[in-house]
DNA sequence: GATCCAGTCTGTATCGATTCAGAGACTAGC
DNA sequence: GCTAGTCTCTGAATCGATACAGACTGGATC
């Protein structure tokens, strides 16, 4: 077995204090000495002083969570959340924290142990749908946690990092209605739990689960309302995951309809990009002149020429981070409002007269 | 404060152990005792079992830390790492395991502190450069860990996963030789500790410290002196970084010299779309026909049409953690050599005759 | 009626450190 | 020579749980 600080202060002959001093505060120990202990450890081949025992007793860990909605291994393809995780890592990095990515099981009773028995301090919830059951527990350990996505029943010392999602999916939907299109389909994923891949008809916004979703579907509602489109008449589409090839399966068929929008309106850069990849698929003959827009600009959203909607991902990341590691003493600044860009590029044009 | 196990063990009337019994045993006690423990925790607002307290006496943590040789925040720009991220998730998760990214200070001395402090149950190493010094902080702890850069020193009961660098290398290399190139540079990140951007004189590839550079540098150097091009003759360039901006500023000038190489092989993916960045910013008119290849085949590789070496970098990070969290009873099935494949694409070609 | 056993629950030792009040020794100042 | 103050170091209390060897109960077995 390895050795313990015990065993080092016997070995020297003085107290545990003295030894455990000597790691975590040279100040209050003679130099002599403290070469004399860290020797005897070096000797003995004791590792330092135990994190875990350490955590316990110091009463924190130094580590904050990162708590996400999918799989662990999902998040590591989706560009933006590798964008966002990489602010979280560079803030965490220079409070010399960790970051533990927590994946969640299937299950929610497990899911719930999996986020009670997490050792951090605090966790950044990034975009969990549903996520009321995970800030539950959260609360319910008493940890601080910043969320990236905007809730209704927030507490007011609740931190938030994010955007304005109904104003930003509004801009680029407004985009999208003044180059004349009417006919169009707004693509999403998790529009609601286990729905199936494709067309989807809801009474109305209101329905949709996860707040992200919901806030940018509000948008696009919002601009096409003001050109006389009413809800019932876009086409609503459901991806069953954020992923280029969830989206081409939720549009498949769309193009031939007897009347195919002129517009996908996506979610997100990944499944607009699906949507373009779909639309590349086709034949040469049978490639209608669709527009189509995105959401966050992830690096590829340029490669592609996707016009689409700029949100400062790594920054999204980073201020998460900080407002968790060291906490606004001002309530307001702990609730932070990103800004966003409309990009225009290739991806969309005017509707075709036909 | 919130309640301990103690406190909900006082409401109820029952001893400690009882309760601790009613969260991880529940075969331990009548089922509707622990409904009324259950009951009285929630009454109380007890969050369940503190972690780090569990952790402590169980003597594991239930999270495995994965080490970087760079900025916590530049493993998340290299797609490479990013997928092999992935893979680590994949297999945590199936663990029920967290994994905890430990970013290191730049000072030795804080990053020794922050491999010590870790509360990990074993490590998975990321290419270190340079690692030595962790490995020997994780043995003195005696945890178990995972190695994914070939060690000549590597005990036999140490695991690892990789590829074989060098032949892989030589693969590539063999390639470009066969297209005809002799007047060749060899481009690779942190060359040396600390040496400038550009190119480096060494007297042979046995000085280079990172072992997986220098495998390839080697497997490189084989090819060509298969030959005839002995290594003296090849132009070693050196980056600053793993990125394709450190490589663009690493050939600058290197196509305005009088004999230029015809060819570049960099011992990244990264690097060599770099290269293929600074190539592409020159004036039409004198942008050299360079036949460049990577290493890798990062998802970008291939958008790019980048000749390069496939290695199955999710598959990798897969492997790493499932060593780490199963180890095979039998020692030489803890060292794995995962397959590799050259991928020739666009960006090499027959030499040109001048 | 004694014995055994399974099912429940308790008590104590333990995991490996940090903290903090205070004990001694020594120096300095008056 | 005495008081105050500074340096070092010690001891006991504490962090919040889990493990394990029993104690007790009630019923089944012979």
């Amino acid at each position: 077995m390895k050795p313990t600080l015990q065993a080092v202060a016997d070995a020297v002959g003085v107290s545990r204090s003295t030894v455990s001093n000597a790691y975590s505060r040279p100040d209050q120990l003679s130099s002599a000495l403290r070469e004399r202990i860290l020797d005897a450890a070096r000797q003995l081949g004791y590792p330092g002083p135990n994190p875990t025992a350490r955590s316990l007793r110091r009463g924190f860990v130094g580590s904050i969570g990162v708590l996400f909605t999918s799989q662990l291994s999902y998040a590591f393809t989706d560009p933006f959340a590798v964008r966002f995780l990489a602010g979280v890592g560079a803030a965490a990095e220079r409070h010399g924290t960790s970051m533990l990515l927590v994946p969640l099981p299937p299950a929610q009773t497990d899911a719930r142990r999996a986020v009670e028995n997490a050792a951090v301090d605090g966790f950044c919830v990034y975009c969990v749908a549903d996520e009321e059951w995970a800030l539950d527990v959260i609360r319910q350990r008493g940890l601080p946690f910043v969320s990236t996505a905007a809730r209704d029943d927030a507490g007011p010392d609740e931190r938030f990092v994010g955007i304005d999602e109904r104003a930003a999916a509004r801009g680029v939907a407004a985009h999208v209605a003044g180059l004349g299109h009417r006919r169009v389909a707004l693509l999403a994923d998790s529009v609601l739990l286990d729905a199936p891949a494709g067309p989807l008809t809801l009474s109305g916004v209101h329905e949709v689960g996860h707040p992200t979703t919901r806030g940018r579907l509000t948008g696009f509602a919002d601009a096409f309302a003001e050109v006389g489109v009413e809800w019932a008449e876009l086409t609503l589409l459901n991806a069953r995951s954020n992923s280029r090839e969830a989206a081409a399966a939720a549009v498949a068929g769309l193009f031939d309809r007897p009347t195919p929008p002129t517009a996908v309106l996506a979610g997100s850069d990944v499944l607009a990009l699906g949507v373009l990849d779909a639309l590349a698929e086709r034949p040469a003959g049978r490639r209608p002149p669709v527009s189509v827009t995105g959401f966050d600009d992830v690096p590829e959203a340029a490669a592609a020429g996707l016009t689409t909607v700029r949100q400062p991902a790594e920054e999204k990341g980073r201020i998460a981070a900080e407002l968790l590691l060291d906490p606004p003493v001002d309530a307001a600044a702990g609730h932070v409002l990103l800004p966003t860009a409309l990009v225009v590029r290739a991806s969309t044009g005017p509707v075709p007269r036909s």
